[in-house]
DNA sequence: GCCAACCGTG
């Protein structure tokens, strides 16, 4: 080899050399970095993956290896993020952060737990990093008492009221349900911030206190830390069934906040609809919607309840298009609440498509759909499902059962009820809930074993309920019991004085019976508590609205024409047959012309509004607050076939699908 | 080089 004579120019030579290399090796990095940084989809994760492999100037970049791990945790794949944290020799906290943050985001909390362990085993030290972390892994697995093992070295190192750390145990404490060591620690906290508060505010509502919760708000108010959108989202754990004044200062909250956030939205719908607000609920949808603020899924997934609890099909359909064209789909609570928002409007080969179309059911999905069947009468095909759902490996829960068995009450299936309440006890060791007593009491009424559903109550290990009571009591009405039947009213006089149905109900006991003198009594005593008779209402909608239609209603638009078209109606139904039924009239407390009162039942009404107002073929939906009367279940029959429509009637608990002079209930309802 | 709370369906 020839001896270098001129080494300047030769190490010139070599330093340009290498920083040639340098250079390809910085756009590499850089390369792989920029898609990294900027959430890959998983294909294209994969192939940098590779490169990043074949490459040792780029495999052994410790900061690389951290990206690759957080790209592959953000697609859910913590499995993958360990495989490339177990090939980086060295350890420090950094990366064990990373691995456990990879963990916790996907739910590992074990796994978390596991690896913090192995982490201080190590003699990697936790830090101001790894302490809110692991600390939501025991939030999440509710491992209070790990979470206290953390508490304590974070308090030698003077981690634990710090702001990150602070928050993280404030929301582990109140989420494992130690609200007072939650309260002492924010209590400490020497600066706080919004979320502190939250977290406080978190960790009442997750425990259903749902006062006290409030009561963290108010004091955050009077020291001038305003609530934000999560103030609301964090409250909500704890909305159902709360009580107006409730309702009215989260309104208040919301109101005084700003609204370019969708998730203050979100949960002040899901308020509305969580508290019998329905229409209040759909009103702020649109309200939000003309704020030019997009539904995301959690919005659709909130409001969709309302929209059935009203029947508003045609909103309910139109969320459906924008969910299809938003591709908010597949989404388990979206779909799920499409088939019950379906369901309840009386659609159910609507509901039975969207549950047909999804690529994955949870049990939820099932219950809903078996629901769909049973409200409407279709028992077996509810039970179809159930045994569809147990081969595929899905446990049904209580709702579940609650849901197969109200089928089968409904149906009539006496002997399959008791199957499925002796397979949810004795397979699944479901303990049966008061729910699941008023199905079971209602199976066997319906069926006239009216002397064995009040057996049932008597051996129930839990005080009965309103409407438990309730379903006895129609028993006996249906089924003439005055003995059991006095017995249940005067349950349901205590438990409920003030629902009118059910001194109705006693009245027409008496009233079959021919005891007039008790059916005076009655109509005294509801008078002497100022009980007065909820009116039935039918609600027909029409190109999104909603007309309302009380008994002898003369105030809609249209009336001249809907009482002319029912007089007309009225002649062919006579000439097919039908009877008007009066003695089921004796529900009506008020003497008044039974045949002509019955004849402007309010579901007559809405019925013959609905005939002349839309085509022919166009099936038309009524929803009532009440049960339909025997005599307009008849009518309707009648109606349906003359008229040629599908007639779907949405009662106080069940549907009614009429078709060609035939109703789904099998005149069993 | 890496952080915390909080919103949905039967």
């Amino acid at each position: 080899m020839k001896p270098i004579t001129n080494p300047t120019k030769f190490s010139r030579h070599l330093s340009t050399a290498t920083q040639r290399t340098q250079t390809i090796h910085q756009n590499a990095e850089a390369f792989v970095i920029q898609i990294l940084d900027n959430n890959p989809d998983f294909k294209t994760l994969k192939e940098i993956h590779s490169k990043i492999i074949s490459d040792p100037h780029l495999y052994s970049d410790t900061s690389l290896a951290i990206k690759l791990m957080r790209a592959y945790a953000a697609h859910g794949k913590p499995e993958i993020t360990r495989k490339v944290f177990d090939e980086i020799p060295e350890r420090n906290n950094v990366i064990c952060n990373v691995m456990i943050r990879s963990y916790v985001n996907n739910h590992f909390y074990k796994d978390a737990i596991l690896m913090y362990k192995s982490m201080v085993a190590s003699g990697v030290m936790p830090d101001h990093y790894t302490l809110p972390c692991i600390l939501k892994a025991c939030s999440g697995s509710n491992s209070l008492r790990f979470g206290v093992q953390i508490h304590c070295p974070a308090v030698k190192k003077g981690l634990d009221l710090t702001l990150y750390t602070g928050n993280g145990l404030v929301a582990m404490y109140g989420k494992c349900g130690n609200l007072v060591e939650a309260r002492r620690v924010l209590d400490e906290m020497p600066y706080r911030d919004i979320v502190s508060w939250n977290s406080m505010v978190a960790g009442y509502a997750q425990n259903g206190r749902f006062d006290e919760a409030l009561e963290v708000c108010k004091e955050m108010e009077s020291l001038s830390v305003i609530p934000d959108p999560g103030t609301m989202a964090s409250l909500s754990p704890a909305i159902t069934n709360t009580r107006k004044e409730n309702v009215v200062f989260v309104k208040k909250m919301f109101l005084n906040m700003a609204k370019e956030e969708l998730v203050a939205w979100n949960v002040m719908i899901a308020v509305y609809a969580n508290n019998s607000m329905s229409s209040e609920a759909v009103s702020l949808y649109s309200l939000m919607e003309a704020h030019g603020l997009k539904p995301d899924a959690i919005t659709i997934a909130s409001v969709l309840p309302a929209c059935g609890d009203l029947s508003a099909v045609s909103l309910g359909k139109r969320i459906h298009e924008y969910v299809v064209m938003k591709v908010l789909r597949p989404n388990l609570s979206v779909e799920n609440a499409l088939i019950d928002m379906y369901a309840k409007c009386g659609c159910l080969q609507e509901a039975r498509k969207v549950f047909d179309e999804m690529q994955i059911r949870d049990v939820v999905s099932w219950t809903s759909m078996m629901s769909a069947y049973g409200r409407s009468g279709k028992g077996h095909e509810a039970i179809e499902l159930f045994s569809k759902m147990q081969e595929l490996g899905l446990v049904p829960d209580s709702i579940a059962f609650v849901s197969i068995l109200s089928a089968c009450s409904h149906a009539g299936l006496l002997n399959e009820g008791k199957y499925y309440y002796k397979l949810m006890r004795e397979e699944y060791k479901i303990v049966p809930r008061l729910e699941h007593f008023t199905c079971m009491v209602d199976l066997l009424g319906r069926a006239g074993r009216v002397n064995e559903a009040y057996d049932h109550i008597k051996r129930m290990p839990v005080e009965p309920n309103d409407r438990v009571w309730g379903a006895l009591l129609s028993a006996c009405n249906v089924y003439n019991n005055m003995d059991i039947g006095i017995i249940a009213a005067d349950h349901l006089f205590q438990l409920a004085p003030e629902q009118s149905g059910y001194y109705i109900l006693l009245s027409n006991i008496y009233a079959k019976a021919g005891r007039w003198k008790d059916v005076t009594l009655i109509r005294l005593f509801m008078k002497g508590r100022g009980i007065k008779k909820i009116p039935g209402v039918s609600n027909v909608e029409l190109d999104d609205r909603v007309h309302t239609f009380l008994a002898g209603d003369r105030s809609h638009p249209r009336t001249a024409e809907i009482y002319d078209e029912l007089d007309i109606l009225l002649g062919k139904m006579k000439e097919a047959g039908y009877v008007p039924k009066t003695d089921t009239a004796l529900h009506d407390v008020e003497e008044e012309d039974k045949e002509n009162h019955l004849l402007v039942h309010s579901e007559k009404l809405a019925i013959v509004f609905g005939i002349i107002s839309t085509k022919r073929g166009i099936p038309i939906r009524i929803t009532k607050n009440l049960r339909v009367c025997e005599d307009c279940h008849i009518a309707i029959k009648y109606i349906s076939k003359i008229t040629d429509r599908r007639i779907v009637v949405r009662d106080t608990n069940r549907y009614h699908h009429f078709e060609s002079g035939i109703c789904s209930c099998g005149d069993y309802w």
